[in-house]
DNA sequence: AAGTGTTATACGGTATACAATAGTCTGACA
DNA sequence: TGTCAGACTATTGTATACCGTATAACACTT
């Protein structure tokens, strides 16, 4: 068991960053600092701190003078993320299933668990858990840059997701998917992981441009 | 003409980062930051903010209540690395290829002279002139996270370059091979220009592990 | 040699102050 | 009526001073 610290900066950084991923701070607002600051009950040198990571994290952007916005979703990011996933997440867990472990395993299931669980409960707790799963395929190949990338890349799809799709069904056919991913994967069977890893992100991607469709239309009627 | 102001942060940032990449301060070595703000000038504030954006790069790391510190180079990492600028930036050089416009290409070979020059004269520059020739190549692409992506693994391929290869010869090959995929990819000859882009990443990791190799050898003569 | 205080250093954080800047408002003037 | 200058305001970015405490290094005991 190994304890870890972690400082206030750290701590107001996950937070500001669920809080950015979830919508609950939309798209666009301005950051104002001493407010956060206060009701966050902290002074503004971890909480700045705090947003020059998440700006660097592609969370956040920074005009000198006036402060941080949360960075505005639009269409064409959504397809350059998805080829980027496209390119790396499916050879990634690929080659991680040959590696992974018996531990490995175990934590993939439970990730898929508590995945299945909040699904049917905890609907606002979906986009992490469904990201925390994603990442537990990745894990046991012990690539730190490539994990990190990887994460940062579900990070930004979640706000999408989450912003996007919550259309009936979709759950069920997700919930088949990644069990057929975690089975495959725990059996490294690594090509067909990977290949049904490349259908996953790709059908994903397809709802999501229906959607972007959808809400075209609808904006324009 | 657009201006673009900085605050001190930023440049701190620039600055640090630069120290790290070039090895002036070296793999594994703590940041003191009263001392190092003491040296710039400034206040710990900013400079906080700059390490953090700076561990959120991947250079720096850090350990709550022991501060920053630089981040250790190692063989494993090479190899991660060039795996994902080979996923990533042949197949990017080639799509801004095709994209690029006469402005584009006038950086470029601009950007690629800069480089010729300072492989005669000034030496220290020449790892930060080829990233930016390389990353003029991607720019067209108009890909912000792709682009930010790439930059950031040829920054951390830089400070393996600069601390591991200088054999001669290499500069000439490298002058070669850089006009050469200038011609194509000004051409808008994407795929050629990719595959040689391909070409161009793999030999370079080849000579850093022959080098290792070297290395090695001599370490444990 | 090992384990147990003790101490110094540097970090993480708070509170406060202030100059600089961007945005807003107002009123004068063409 | 429109716009332009200038005053006003809000907020950022940075500095300074200070505090509690975690960590590492050292001394001390057994």
């Amino acid at each position: 068991m190994t304890i870890v610290v972690q400082t206030l900066s750290e701590q107001i950084f996950s937070l500001v960053r669920d809080r950015i991923i979830s919508g609950r701070i939309p798209a666009d607002a301005a950051i104002r600092q001493d407010a956060l600051a206060a009701e966050l009950g902290v002074s503004k040198i971890p909480l700045r701190e705090a947003l020059a990571r998440l700006e660097q994290e592609g969370l956040l952007l920074s005009h000198a003078n006036r402060g941080y916005f949360v960075r505005p979703l639009n269409v064409d990011e959504v397809e350059e993320i998805y080829a980027l996933r496209l390119k790396l997440e499916p050879d990634a867990v690929g080659e991680a299933a040959k590696m992974a472990t018996d531990a490995d395993r175990k934590a993939a299931r439970a990730a898929l668990d508590a995945l299945d669980v909040a699904a049917n409960t905890d609907k606002t707790q979906v986009g992490k858990l469904n990201r925390a799963f994603h990442m537990s395929l990745v894990r046991p190949l012990h690539r730190q840059v490539t994990l990190q990338i990887i994460e940062r890349l579900n990070i930004i799809c979640e706000r999408y997701v989450g912003k996007h799709l919550e259309p009936a069904g979709r759950d069920d056919r997700a919930h088949n998917e990644h069990s057929a991913l975690l089975d495959l994967w725990s059996a490294g069977r690594s090509d067909e992981v990977s290949a049904l890893m490349r259908q996953h992100i790709a059908i994903t991607l397809e709802d999501l441009r229906k959607q972007f469709e959808m809400e075209k239309m609808v904006a324009s009627a």
